[in-house]
DNA sequence: CTGAAAGCGCTTACAG
DNA sequence: CTGAAAGCGCTTACAG
């Protein structure tokens, strides 16, 4: 069942069917009714790849989002697609593969379906930075900076992770603790988790205190089993931890887990801190202290980014949005 | 840049270019080679929409995953990602609304990308009804039966909701507990939530006591917010319930930390089940009772099926796969 | 308002 | 092993 078949039943030829598909006014009302009347009858859908063949013309915006279960990321999605069609934008999401090359795939999605714009949940600047350049169309990354990368046609905006980590680990020094331990991410660099651990190495050493990564650090996945072991390991080796810091909410709350199983309550034996503030965060019992991102300003300032991009030639912009310390029940102070 | 310039600047033909790039036997070393340099050399990448609008022939297979903050759904795909991998198939995911037509979905991919099979995670019912019959490939539908439909390419694996419900509910009585209310999905026939709490109800029955829906249910979606005020609602109406059953993992999370709230504890005060068994269910403060669906199970016997109907004709299959009662801190029995 | 024709970027028999 | 040609199912000027 192609186009030719609805062309041969309705009686009409090829190009006036399209027509109609398409919504042209060009068309009359007789037309119009017994070509949409045979496409009902045999539940005629267009076939999209030659659609878009032909179609060079733009047609949406993009989203690709690194990653699945990034909780975060599923919560800025949901305000960007709103968003999005609130503007009467097209937008559809594509879901990548947490390590996946999202450059690669939005290279591949340009050439085929000539998007208007596209948004970056997550992003790894090696990525941009080996292929960005062949991207013709405005773009914006979320969650992460590309400022130095210098590409005319891509804006970002994140937290200032650097600026976050210090600000909950220096709540945790002005609480009292000063044997802080720390989960999660690796000691790679150019990574949000080595920005965290440099904020947080930053303000302990505002603190007059020195990180010993060797000892206190101990990096693992985003993910709460990854949490639960990492803090065993961690708390195994320096038991005289008072507070630990971890990078991402997920994995404070398998580290939480833990440290009940470990017969240690929270935060009475041990503080913890997390990161981000999603929507567990505030359930779990006690609830978390963490940096909350600010994804409905993350969400609606790249969306506004990526429109004005799209309707005009604009300087791209890079910025950091305000994110909150929420002083919840998981830290207290030491007496 | 597309087929035509990297046939020009290799100095080969299309035809041969084409060749290469789909790696056929049937082309030089040295053709081979020349071809791959120039492609290497521009970052070429071939037009899929005129690749695939050729291609009439099967490529892999699909799986459509319907919501995507869904982790039952996030864990039963992982595993049937990696067991496909393992076979030798290519896969790709599609991501799916949680209230979205999946089979239109699919028609639509059958039509554009000619997949050998597809995967079904989460459907509707009353979709497969409509519009599968169009739907020519092997499917596997998985969380949900449709034997009923008897259409002959379609397989579905599934927990058994209603004897799994009847069981948590059938241990809560049997721990003592006789003023039991539910909450999470809604009275609609035909879903899910309907069966769970059918079987709920055959358990009730059993123990001889008359579940009021009225009082003692409380219809909410799938998430720690709603679990959250739906308890309120619920035990501000039947304070005296000494047990809960909630439709979902999330909900009972978000159910547990209401209760808190209210100054009452778990188990000692009330005690609370679930249904899922995702990993934040045991990571929770107290762990989860809970209905443990078997994803690996669910994963493995799919995808088996779904590779044996691709292979040769054979007679569809509706199973269900054992699950597992889950007895952890969150009930305790009625002294 | 409608039809006939060109062409989007590929793949694949078909000759050679 | 390679090239020339047909055609996948659409859209869109271009005539009429």
């Amino acid at each position: 069942m192609d186009i030719r078949d609805i062309a041969r039943l309705s009686g009409y030829s090829l190009g006036t069917v399209s027509r109609v598909l398409n919504g042209r006014e060009n068309v009359s009302e007789r037309a119009r009714a017994r070509v949409l009347e045979v496409v009902e009858a045999h539940g005629y859908e267009p076939n999209e790849n030659a659609r878009f063949l032909k179609m060079q013309e733009a047609t949406s915006v993009v989203v690709f989002v690194k990653g699945t279960r990034n909780m975060l990321f599923a919560d800025i999605l949901e305000r960007i697609m709103s968003q999005l069609a609130e503007t009467g934008e097209q937008a559809c999401v594509s879901y990548l593969d947490e390590d996946a090359d999202e450059v690669r795939s939005a290279l591949r999605f340009q050439q085929i379906r000539h998007p208007k714009g596209m948004i970056f949940l997550g992003g790894d600047p090696a990525f941009f930075e080996r292929s960005f350049a062949r991207i013709e169309v405005p773009c914006v990354l979320i969650t992460n900076t590309v400022s130095d990368l210098g590409f005319r046609n891509l804006s970002s905006f994140s937290t200032d992770d650097t600026a976050a980590a210090r600000e909950i680990v220096g709540w945790l020094g002005a609480c009292g603790h000063e044997r802080i331990g720390i989960i999660g991410g690796s000691l790679t660099p150019g990574q949000i988790s080595y920005r965290r651990l440099m904020g947080a190495q930053n303000a302990l050493d505002c603190a007059g205190i020195d990180l010993d990564f060797e000892r206190d650090y101990e990096p693992c996945r985003y993910s709460m089993e990854a949490g639960y072991e990492a803090i065993v390991r961690l708390l195994a080796r320096s038991p005289d931890i008072t507070a630990v810091f971890a990078l991402g909410d997920v994995i404070a709350l398998g580290a939480a887990r833990a440290v009940f199983d470990m017969g240690r309550r929270i935060p009475e034996d041990l503080s913890l801190a997390g990161f981000d503030g999603i929507a567990s965060s505030q359930f779990s019992v006690p609830r978390l202290t963490t940096i909350c991102q600010d994804s409905a300003q993350l969400a609606s300032r790249g969306v506004v980014a990526l429109l004005r991009a799209m309707a005009a030639e604009v300087e791209p912009v890079h910025e950091v949005v305000p994110f909150k310390l929420y002083k919840r029940e998981s830290v207290r102070p030491l007496s």
